[in-house]
DNA sequence: ATGATCGTGACACCGAATGCCACGGGAAAG
DNA sequence: CTTTCCCGTGGCATTCGGTGTCACGATCAT
């Protein structure tokens, strides 16, 4: 909204009207007051004071809103795994990667919580985001892999992050359901017992 | 096509101008010489004899047809886990039931490769595929819960049905690139790794 | 024949998504 | 200041998946 110094300069045509965060508000007002389903891109875009072609500039699609800037976060993962230490055992280090890569500011955490909600509830979402997931075990598999030292699209890698994944995703709708529990600790506990094999049960 | 025999009678109004399976046949044909994005629900619905409206009486979606009878197979899959020996270890007896559970007769397994390299390669299948994986999911969440003597929507059944999923799809995408391997030993093979914490690895 | 039953398919409609293109705001070059 | 170029905007048309409605037609029971 207000006119950024641009940074270092270079700025030549006209200026976005909007930006993904702000669509993303604005969206998010929406569904919780509409539901996912019954909220139209007209609706966003209108909200938005912007014309509904040009909500598909800033999302590929309506399911995309609710994930933000995910795919820098995951740079972040990346990067987070290249910094274990080589003597950590691997599901450990996968562990603790994860856990790290989901603590979140208390003060986002509700919004966190909307997001996931929306998530793990829609169905229309739960099914877009298995494509989203695919990106999420690509980095998991590839630190498996440079562990394992064979090719990240072989099958112990694709078997563990596809696993891990599981794992994570029954932690996270355990935690919509408890809120009260705190994220990290059931992550690290349903981690660690993927890591035994669930070996501690019959 | 033929006129059944109606089993023991009691047919009343119009006949069925086709049948799921008929319809799975034909529209499997185009997917594979279009793809299935560039099919049209009027391309299978032509080539099929029947109005475009009919065929959403035979499936609810497109994404659907690729999953042919899914649902009352996973009623066998429930009755297999009922007949498990309150004796064998738990992730033994899951181990034991999937493996079964995709065991194919030869001839048809063909048909059940192309199926699967629809429903995890095409991206929209890849996608609508989570909805089925749930009931799935459910299924072994189910049996596990029995054995734990916890609610079935509880964390660790929930966590442990969500590994299980994510290292048999971690086996199929392996199988359909090695064609050579079979399915039901790399199953076992991951299954057993995932029962171990995928304990051999570093 | 008559009536109840039940699948069929035409029609209209909605919403997501995509291609096309003219418009307009804004910076740099003259 | 004017021209030029850049680039985001947004209107329009189109395609396709999916749904509700309803008249029609085929079939069986009486």
């Amino acid at each position: 909204m207000g006119r950024q110094p641009s940074g270092n300069g270079a700025r030549r045509g006209r200026r976005p009207a909007t930006s993904r965060a702000e669509l993303e508000r604005v969206a998010f007002d929406l569904f919780s007051t509409r539901g996912f389903d019954a909220t139209t891109i007209d609706d966003i875009a209108a909200a938005a004071n912007i014309g509904r072609r040009t909500f598909f500039r800033y999302f590929d699609s309506k399911n995309d809103v609710v994930w933000g800037n995910f795919t820098e976060q995951l740079e972040s993962m990346r990067s987070r795994f290249a910094e274990c230490p080589p003597e950590q055992p691997l599901m450990e280090a996968i562990r603790d990667v994860v856990v790290d890569f989901n603590r979140f500011d208390p003060a986002v955490v509700p919004w966190h919580r909307r997001r996931m909600e929306l998530i793990l509830r829609v169905p229309a979402l739960q099914a877009h985001s298995t494509l989203r997931y695919a990106d999420w075990r690509t980095v998991v598999a590839e630190f498996v892999a440079r562990r394992l030292g064979v090719d990240s699209d072989a099958l112990e890698p694709r078997a563990i992050s596809h696993a891990t994944l599981g794992v994570c995703i029954a932690a996270y709708e355990h935690w919509l359901i408890h809120p009260e529990a705190e994220l990290g600790d059931v992550l690290h506990r349903m981690l660690t017992e993927l890591a035994s094999g669930f070996g501690a049960r019959v």
